[in-house]
DNA sequence: CTGAAAGCGCTTACAG
DNA sequence: CTGAAAGCGCTTACAG
């Protein structure tokens, strides 16, 4: 493979001089730039990624945590992923993926040994283990997901709290007066997944303001348990009339329910989810919902991590934690309550 | 962050002791090697990958070359990555990702920087052209996917014709006499997609030499449009009594299209489908599938990838295409033809 | 406008 | 069993 040093020497220039016409810090005369020019299409010279990390102490490389925890949805995952990723490659940056149980390890091995820049973190809990070692790192670091401490990093987060508040709203309006609630499975909760009880906290308090019977429930993550979780919440709940969705795994499992009750949104229930668009595609669900907004929120994170790794920043500007505000998006499964 | 100049300085040793105590590649006196370790703990020294890859020429990163194309179904290619993602770093490597649309792109800017020691090209179409940058780069690469030509490469793919026949086979010995299969869309073919005719044409062989009709259709790889192309199938060949499904999309929708029907497997209809068991769970299918196995798949590649990489296949070792033996996982939804 | 030299942090022949 | 030195391929002050 060439390196700079046979470029210099097709050109019949220093290395030195290579070097800066390439990178153009510092002027160079039109015809030593054409010579360089010329080698490096010669030669097909491409810098050596690990000598130019070395000399710079930059990487271009950002590490991204994601995480698929056994009693979540994976394909929710792979959205914000390619948020993520697509982002990072729009600003020049490349991706190193780490998809290990152990996160922590994973942080550890990539932000000691210099291999990023900086560090996108998935999916990260209330008090998520990940943060102590991002927090020491040299490297600054971005999540999607509100912890308890945001202290010394940036955080990207739908806002849950307005959803749950906008889902009851939206019903309420409508006239329903007895609303259910399903939300991820309980041991998401224990384990720190907030983004479960924010949304929950602000629907029953949504509900309670406006004197509205609200049934907060958890559902499992898989298939087919959580179909049958869903038959037994309508077999407990029959005077309800409207089905609040924060479980993607539920979303995907409803339209086979509904069918077996030969049940319809809306006639017979009032549905709204809260999931993306493309996962309502995917899973072609008719839902009215609570758009997540995965690859906004992966963006978002990127963008400014990359704005501190290149130092546009300030080194002193404070840490932002930013809320993308929920849209209800109308897909024609809510409407006024029947009545019997 | 401490260097391994550090260590040495803290240890009391030169730096090219410090640096074998810890690679172990010469003898070293029990006390000097107490004393490095210490260092170590003491500073919290990593060593500095960029330095390490260009002082050994190896990365030990791998390059995964993802692709999510608009006509084909995402959820599915997520598998595949997770399969490669954790294979790499059981074997100690990590993964440098590249999602974005040109594929060829992301391969020179990996290869030509030497940013991985190796690469995994997924989805890989009957002439990609991702292929001829691959066989001129320095690193060994591995395909999940046939292409036409594999010479220079490592190549894992199911046995999409054994998957075909197999689909047939198990209908035929229930009886059944007239077949639908519903394919990936034609313009997948057309790019190349070779794993859809090479199902297609030795389902259609083993059908012709049993005698049985099989009606080779394509479907959408999207909601709600593949819904709608079942429901044309299904209009427009009201004799047959088993459906193969070559389209994870049309899997995806079908358990809707059915209820819509009311119609159910395998009493009116024996449904064999070609997806992963993740792909079942996830998308609550009750359909008996090939599976596709994309776990094991990535994780041979992986495998054999890291073979090439480490030496310990021989510089002039033959390359494998190798092809998973598709397996038939019953779920019940084939049985004997309604009788009418 | 250009070149010679130092340095980034490792590893590994070479020498003892 | 250990050390001094060279070298991997870049970038960038320093000097002219």
């Amino acid at each position: 493979m060439a390196t700079i040093g046979d470029v210099a020497r097709v050109a019949g220039v220093s290395r030195s001089t290579a070097s800066y016409a390439l990178s153009g810090k510092r002027t160079i005369s039109a015809d030593v730039r054409r010579r360089v020019e010329a080698a490096v299409r010669e030669l097909g010279y491409t810098p050596n990624a690990g000598a130019r990390a070395l000399a710079t102490s930059q990487t271009r490389v950002i590490g991204l945590l994601a995480q698929f925890l056994e009693d979540e949805f994976a394909p929710a995952m792979l959205q914000y992923m390619l948020g993520v990723s697509n982002t990072a490659r729009e600003l020049g940056y490349d991706i190193l993926l780490a998809t290990e149980a152990d996160g922590r390890n994973a942080l550890r091995r990539m932000t000691d040994s210099r291999m990023v820049d900086g560090i996108v973190l998935l999916n990260v809990a209330e008090h998520d283990d990940r943060l102590p070692i991002l927090r020491e790192a040299p490297q600054p670091g971005a999540l999607v997901g509100l912890p308890a401490d945001c202290a010394g990093v940036d955080v990207f987060d739908l806002d849950f709290e307005d959803a749950g508040r906008l889902m009851v709203e939206h019903l309420h309006r409508l006239g329903h007066r007895e609303l259910v609630l399903v939300s991820q499975p309980e041991h998401v909760v224990e384990r720190g997944g907030a983004y479960v009880w924010r949304l929950q906290n602000a629907a029953t308090e949504a509900a309670r303001v406006r004197g509205i019977t609200l049934h907060a429930e958890f559902g499992s993550a898989h298939q087919p348990e959580v179909g049958h979780d869903l038959h037994g919440l309508l077999d407990a709940y029959p005077r309800a009339t409207g089905l609040l969705i924060n479980n993607e795994a539920a979303a995907a499992a409803l339209p086979t329910v509904l069918h077996e009750r030969e049940l319809s949104a809306p006639a017979d229930l009032s549905v709204v989810g809260r999931y993306s668009d493309e996962f309502a595609r995917t899973f072609s669900l008719p839902y009215s919902s609570i758009e997540s907004a995965p690859d906004r929120l992966g963006r978002m994170a990127v963008r400014e991590l990359v704005r501190r790794i290149e130092g546009q920043a300030g080194a002193d500007e404070p840490h932002v934690v930013r809320f993308v505000s929920p849209e209800l998006i109308d897909r024609g499964s809510t409407a006024a309550p029947r009545e019997d």
